[in-house]
DNA sequence: CTGTTAGCGCCTTCAA
DNA sequence: TTGAAGGCGCTAACAG
């Protein structure tokens, strides 16, 4: 390995000099220089992270952690991967501007918490700062972390205390896809497919679902059924909701995701039910197939991107300031109008969300 | 920030002591095991990776840098980000077994050179190994990358001789294809559009084209034209195919991807073309959008995560033995018949295509 | 403008 | 079974 020694060696300069050379600084001979600089070049020298790091004591590295299903039932779910994808890309897109590196992980849905806790622990040895992926760690273990390094979660509970929070504003999201169903389609009698328990994404989706009915006492729940985001769940969801309500369907069905509301678009295809003449169907998130789906969902669109850019913003501020006050993030969804709700076709039109939150602060995006 | 010393003093013993349990080796007696166990445990104590990496020379950590594409036209070439996505998962899947970690950097395709080069060596100085997509730096570069790191090219060009090079074939593939249209659709008048001049892929693809053509003299390629990957170049090209052969169409368009076959999809169906009645249409990749476009279409399916994984067990091995020369890795594809090579709706099958590659050597996979 | 030097936190012989 | 100590490659005072 070539050091920087070998450099300073070569050159004639003591390492002090090459230091300066290599960053640039001002106060090095223009013939030195040039030596120096010949030197590293005829060496191929480059700097050692590791040592660089431990010198400065900043690694000018962050790591990104978020979950990877374990099963990917068919080509839609693997779509479906692209949330990650889209915020590590986002995030990556700002770090890059600074020059700094970023480490990412994958953790299994399915490992035991165990496993888990380790991983984030070692990757938090490596790294300036965490970007925390939705439904990791107990809270607690977010707070431990956040002692030792900056952390921002990424979607996350709303409730939490030690880190800041970046999300989607799924509540105002879900709050406009409904109120259109109810305000334009005169939607009356609701089903709803929910997501699973521990996601806060569904919970914040349900709380909307629930607010909207509040005001408007002309409508009713008429049942729910919870799935796990597949489309696989939504199908079994729509043949269940056949079953039970034959005869006597819902006016529409609020899904809490795309995957279960394309499942249910299926199984209502299967059992010759018209979407959206005899029933309407809505989504959430805007995956790539909701725009291609027979009939093209109805959706809410998330700033998936920008949810990876504002954490990293967040969390390269906070690297700089750490003692500035956890913060939360909400950041503007929109409701893309296709045909499932019982719109025209070709009639797609996207609208902003109104932005809105149940009794928890918003505040102002700088990104 | 907690170190060993903190931790040592805390339990009343040495940092090599400590160094010992953190690293869970024998030769330490129960009682001082438990006792620092506790100490670290109390003190919330994560070995520092900067300088676990420069004490042991070795930082268990490499590089992914691939291609990020600059302008996304529309929804579905953002789909095709998938490939890059899917084959950094495949790597991470890989690396996570080991517990090492990986840091990614999506280069920019319209940087200059001069940024690229700056953005790999200062990424080469923090990794043990790179995984290099294709299209980076120039042979020389990669060269001089390859004599200080480890270097794997993924889906680079055959002829890399400092790196290892893992690719699908897609040249079995493009033959497998072109030879159905040949052989069970009897195409006899073949357009191709092919893609930019500088991609490895296409110039595999271009190749077996020709080859199929060559031992099929009955057939001949009557045109083409050049795309650049995109929707938009496939739809350019598509009216500008109508406008050249009006009257007289070819009877199969071989597209090399299928961002491009889709697009010409759209432009022959804007002009009440009737694919595959009045033309064959067939593209390459399988995205996702390809089995719901209208018609399905016929395609060659690239094993990306895997490439991803494969590409990543070379580094590995690579690393731990530096001296092996440099091998190629060519992976199957698999040919998924659709409709719009002319087969019947609903008799999507998928085969794989025969392994066979032009004048190079085909190593035995192992992983 | 340039060199000397003391760490950064950890691992790893080598002794005890 | 445990401790002492040198060194990994680089940076940043501090001197000159």
């Amino acid at each position: 390995m070539v050091t920087l020694y070998d450099v300073a060696r070569l050159a004639g300069v003591s390492t002090a000099t090459v230091s300066r050379v290599v960053h640039g600084q001002e106060r090095v001979s223009d013939a030195t220089r040039t030596r120096v600089r010949r030197a590293i070049e005829d060496l191929g020298y480059v700097p050692d992270g590791a040592a660089q790091s431990l010198s400065r004591g900043r690694k000018e590295v962050i790591g990104l952690a978020c979950k990877e299903r374990d099963t990917v039932y068919d080509a839609l779910e693997e779509v479906g991967l692209l949330y990650w994808d889209q915020v590590l890309r986002g995030a990556e897109e700002r770090i890059r501007d600074t020059g700094w590196s970023m480490l990412v992980s994958f953790l299994h849905a399915n490992d035991t918490g165990r496993a888990q806790r380790d991983e984030l622990d070692a990757l938090s040895g490596k790294v300036d700062g965490l970007l925390i992926g939705e439904g990791f760690g107990s809270a607690e273990h977010i707070e431990r972390l956040a002692a030792r390094v900056p952390v921002v979660v990424i979607a996350g509970a709303m409730t939490e205390q030690a880190a800041d929070v970046v999300a989607a504003n799924s509540f105002s999201g879900s709050t406009a896809i409904i109120t259109h169903l109810i305000s334009e389609h005169h939607k009356r009698r609701l089903f709803h497919l929910d997501g699973p328990s521990d996601a806060p994404d569904a919970s914040e989706r349900r709380l909307a679902l629930h607010r909207v009915l509040g005001s408007n006492p002309q409508c009713q729940l008429i049942g729910s059924a919870r799935g796990t985001f597949s489309v696989r769940s939504g199908e079994h969801a729509g043949q269940d909701l056949l079953a039970r309500y034959s005869g006597d369907l819902p006016d529409a069905v609020v899904c809490a995701n795309d995957q279960m509301a394309i499942g249910m678009l299926k199984a209502l295809a299967v059992a010759g039910i018209h979407v959206p003449g005899e029933i309407s169907v809505v989504g959430f998130d805007d995956i790539y197939p909701a725009g291609v789906s027979d009939p093209p969902l109805t959706t809410v669109r998330q700033p998936v991107r920008m949810l990876g850019r504002r954490a990293c913003s967040r969390l390269l501020d906070r690297i700089a300031n750490p003692q500035r006050p956890a913060t939360l993030d909400l950041l503007p969804t929109q409701l893309v109008v296709r045909a499932s709700c019982g719109c025209p076709p070709g009639a797609a039109t996207t609208r902003p969300a109104a932005p809105m939150s149940p009794a928890k602060e918003l505040r102002q995006p700088n990104v």
